[in-house]
DNA sequence: ATAATTAGTGTCAAATTAACATTTATTTTT
DNA sequence: AAAAATAAATGTTAATTTGACACTAATTAT
């Protein structure tokens, strides 16, 4: 096979940036590696893609081993390849961020391993490039957010509007006007109220809602500047 | 080194979907494989990363194979690597999808291959899981271009409104009201008016515009409906 | 000169946004 | 038990943006 020829062997391999809120502020979950190289250090969950599996596969299988979580919402995003990303083999990593409901997680399973959240603001420093992947992660995060509601993943099924109002400011860490994001957020019949109301925060307590997931599904909330604000029809 | 026992070798590929412009539809450079497997069939331009070098250095250097252009956009997307995507061999194949101004592109280096635009409503059955590379390429391009300003990489430096508009229907494949999409143009900063004059496209001639490269720069164009419009501030 | 063609500007009512004020439900303090 | 404190929720309004539509302008072909 002439066509394959010289192609020399490159290590493939996962990384997945973990995305949880703990109501104040955007976490992600980072691992002491309790191997060489690097030992001690803080990193991401990774792993290698194995040959019988695709690296989304590789990335769940990683996410569980670590979380216990399954059907997670992952997504893939950019592949780190540097020739001398890793000191000792040729390593290229597909990142993928999840975002998990914190409620959800027990770290039961991850007795294995020493995981910890840390907020997005200030986390430890990673090994390798980790922390570009990181970064790069995030900036994903915030443009695939600004078209699609995908943050409700990051809260539990039944959220107040304080809640989202936090997650929002979180990921874009900025302030703004609560009565004004309440409204869109209404209007966009996005969310479904409840009846009942979370007094854990305040005093006087707050409506739970949950989404609406007909409208939820594939709904762009954000509109080109250059296009009419009817596109795309639902 | 017990951390990388028992991991197989994969081969690592990238494959460069191609996007042009030629004042009507969008289109993507496609070749005709003259070597086996699939020998004949139309694909996209793709080629195996090198041990010593990254994957976006590969996808330049298969870029410039195939065009003979340098320091064109190019933006890393989807990752293919279902472990049956490619019949004889476990390869994983990293998307990069490139936006080319095709008054640049002179097919001159590319006789070596058979190269030829098709466009993307209507292009010939591709090999592999080409085709989808295509359409995740497709759906990056709009999600990226709801936020950035990067269609303006598919034009040459004069342009003209009309050209403009052009090019955003044919990247949503929508039609929309010429006189307000111009008027929110303008009204952007974002292109600066000439004195020169298009007379090939129509009677009275349009206005050539060029970038207003300042303002150009990672200029976010449509805002999140939960965040004021004012973020992210310039 | 006139028609045809497409570029570019103009109008205006309706919808949305940003900024700010008030009311409501509940708990804590006095 | 009344008053203060707290945070949620709803209300107000002027300014801006949008969407839908009409018109004028520049040029070429007839």
């Amino acid at each position: 096979m002439e066509y394959y020829r010289e192609d020399s062997a490159i290590l493939l391999a996962v990384d997945c940036i973990i995305f949880g809120f703990n109501g104040e502020s955007l976490q992600v979950l980072l691992i002491k590696r309790d191997f060489e190289p690097e030992r001690n250090k803080w990193s991401l969950m990774g792993g290698f893609v194995q040959p019988d599996e695709s690296p989304e596969l590789a990335a769940s299988r990683v996410l569980k081993k670590l979380t216990g979580l399954e059907n997670v919402y992952m997504e893939q995003c950019s592949v780190f390849g540097d020739p001398k990303r890793e000191p000792n083999s040729r390593v290229v990593s597909i990142c993928y961020f999840a975002l998990i409901d914190t409620q959800k997680y027990t770290h039961i399973l991850s007795e294995e391993y020493e995981a910890k959240w840390f907020p997005l603001q200030n986390y430890p420093t990673l090994i390798f490039d980790h922390d570009q992947m990181i970064a790069s992660a995030q900036h994903r995060l915030r443009m695939k957010a600004a078209l699609y509601p995908i943050l409700f993943e990051l809260l539990p099924e039944k959220f107040t509007i304080p809640q989202i109002a936090a997650l929002y400011e979180g990921v874009y860490n900025i302030e703004f006007d609560k009565r004004n994001f309440s409204r869109k957020l209404l209007s966009s019949d996005l969310i479904i109220k409840l009846d009942e109301k979370d007094k854990e925060n305040s005093k006087k307590g707050a409506f739970y809602f949950k989404l609406n997931t007909a409208i939820y599904k594939e709904k762009i909330m954000s509109f080109l500047r250059y296009l009419p604000s009817w596109f795309p029809e639902n």
